[in-house]
DNA sequence: GCCAACGTTGGC
DNA sequence: GCCAACGTTGGC
């Protein structure tokens, strides 16, 4: 069954723009057991917002998880994983993080309610309303 | 720049 | 195993 995720980043880390500039990339450097777990759980083909953190706090456009966990490179200690996104298409307008959190089906997302972990899992429900705000019908 | 929330570390 | 101290992240 397809699953829905959120993944942030600082735009001066890594923005949206780089991905859409590399076709795909590896999601590096998770060190926090929670997100970590989510990141293997993912599959082939799931559906992932990108989300913009501290400077923009805007959710930016829609990835899909082209590669399933595997050893992050990025350090020499076993089970920290990554995996590889590859952009779908940007959002015709942003979901801003102040929107979600006056909406009353999203503010309970674990995107606001624990705003530290990097990634998260979302419902369908979650997803295409999040979609459905950002000015386009779902997909 | 400040602070709240959370994770990690280390002393006991 | 508890908890204080500290570091980091991210919203405001």
């Amino acid at each position: 069954m397809k699953q829905f995720w959120l993944v942030k980043s600082e735009p001066s880390s890594y923005s949206w723009n780089q991905l859409l500039k590399d076709g795909s990339t590896a999601w590096t450097g998770v060190r926090n057991f929670q997100a970590r777990n989510f990141l293997k759980q993912m599959q082939k083909g799931d559906c992932v917002l990108f989300y913009h953190s501290v400077t923009e706090k805007q959710i930016v456009g829609v990835a899909r998880v082209k590669k399933t966990a595997f050893q992050d490179p990025t350090i020499s200690e076993s089970d920290w994983v990554a995996v590889e996104l590859e952009p779908i298409r940007t959002l015709q307008k942003p979901v801003e993080l102040s929107t979600i959190k006056a909406d009353t089906a999203l503010k309970q997302i674990l995107l606001v309610r624990q705003s530290r972990l990097s990634v998260t899992p979302l419902t369908k429900a979650e997803f295409d309303r999040i979609l459905g705000m950002s000015g386009r019908k779902n997909r």
